[in-house]
DNA sequence: TCGTCAATTTTGATTAATCAAAATTACACC
DNA sequence: GGTGTAATTTTGATTAATCAAAATTGACGA
């Protein structure tokens, strides 16, 4: 009855899917599901089929699935397990942001809720985690703040670095040396899409400038 | 080819279970094995066998079981991580020591090396866990302290608790609220046979009564 | 309308871990 | 030395999770 790491991994695979779906969408593609979890199409069929059957899902053959009430409240505890043991991992235990994600991976399957409550409690009731990503509250609510991408915020003003959507380690730790971390304060100076390239302007003046790609993966507020 | 939990699970529980051999024997029997793991016989034998393949172990057929060096290694560094993750439960999180164990049971499968190695080194290099039980080395080295229990130790002298061999959490609550815990100093006034039981004077001098049984799980130094 | 093709599903197998119950074995006792 | 019993092993099944490769579907462009 209680769920495997497997069923919770899928559940926070299409809890997370759903929030990166395009506008009118509804259903997270079974393609992109087996992509993001790493294994193959005809698994994820398989499985997601036992999830509609578990109730945990709503399955539209060829189209897609999307979570139940039932799928999104357990997805959601997953998910705020994950990012409370993150933000642990960094505060706690002073592992740097872009090697903790590995660990939590595996430990958001198996901490008690006692451990969970004690490392929330630690933490002052944290609203995110080490690289901005909201933590959902203990009754499975997902705040959710609006941000705008290096790509769309104003030019020439001051804004906070909000979110790094993006785990791997490499960036991680190119933004951490270039002092782009959530809570720095940044200016964008320049876009230009024939280069593709975006200039702005790092805590310390000093000037430099990011590909669209790795630009789109840093959200700030004004 | 890196062991699945259950493997790490028989590994740990033959580890154990040669130490609490008594002399001569040198062959975990199957029967203790299962129920040591909760499983069934038949279960055991059939993945004692599979771990004989792997050279892990090796496997008399109707005498027992025996850790090859191999297997011995595996063993002792899932021992290390149990004891390291249930000392920095209490320490560090502020967990109590009869609620610790179950979260270890788990943990000590998944957490990466790098999460162990700063576990070791914020708790100082610790040799012992929370209950008194031996930390193995990073090379696998099990330290050996010989210890007394308080149905062998010295009469009117006073001893140090040094350990206390069971995990169940009621008797670990009894142990604290009548400050037995390892570090107290206590003193064995009187045992007697018949009456099967111990008298002994706690550090604030309270004097108390226990059963030959629990008395045998209290291990001490002169 | 139709064909193509990418996405998806189905099929057939495999591996790990388990159980219940039947069969076997060892050994201790008479 | 036989025999009974407890421990152990074997047998036959089940469940969860996975893959590769074949079959199917559906949407889009010609
Ligand atoms: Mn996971
Ligand atoms: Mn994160
Ligand atoms: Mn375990
Ligand atoms: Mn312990």
């Amino acid at each position: 009855m209680l769920p495997s790491s497997t069923v919770e991994n899928y559940l926070k695979a299409i809890y997370v899917g759903e929030t990166h779906l395009t506008d009118g969408q509804k259903l997270v593609p079974m393609g992109q599901l087996a992509g993001a979890l790493g294994i193959a199409p005809g698994t994820a069929t398989t499985m997601v089929k036992a999830l509609a059957e578990s109730d945990l899902v709503d399955y539209e053959p060829y189209n897609g699935v999307r979570l139940t009430a039932a799928g999104q409240k357990l997805a959601a505890r997953v998910l705020r397990r994950h990012r409370l043991i993150e933000l642990f991992l960094v505060q706690v235990v002073g592992m740097k942001w872009d090697e903790v994600h590995d660990d939590a991976e595996q430990m958001e399957h198996v901490v008690s809720d006692a451990l969970i409550e004690r490392i929330d409690e630690m933490l002052g009731r944290p609203e995110v985690d080490p690289h901005g990503d909201p933590i959902p509250t203990a009754d499975g609510q997902l705040p959710h703040r609006t941000l705008e991408t290096l790509l769309t915020c104003p030019l020439h003003t001051p804004v906070t670095v909000a979110r790094v959507t993006d785990q791997d380690a490499a960036f991680l730790r190119f933004i951490e040396s270039h002092n782009l971390k959530p809570g720095q304060t940044i200016e964008v100076e320049a876009r230009d899409d024939v280069s593709d390239s975006v200039r702005l302007k790092a805590p310390n003046g000093v000037r430099m400038t990011l590909g669209t790609r790795a630009a789109s993966k840093l959200l700030v507020t004004g």
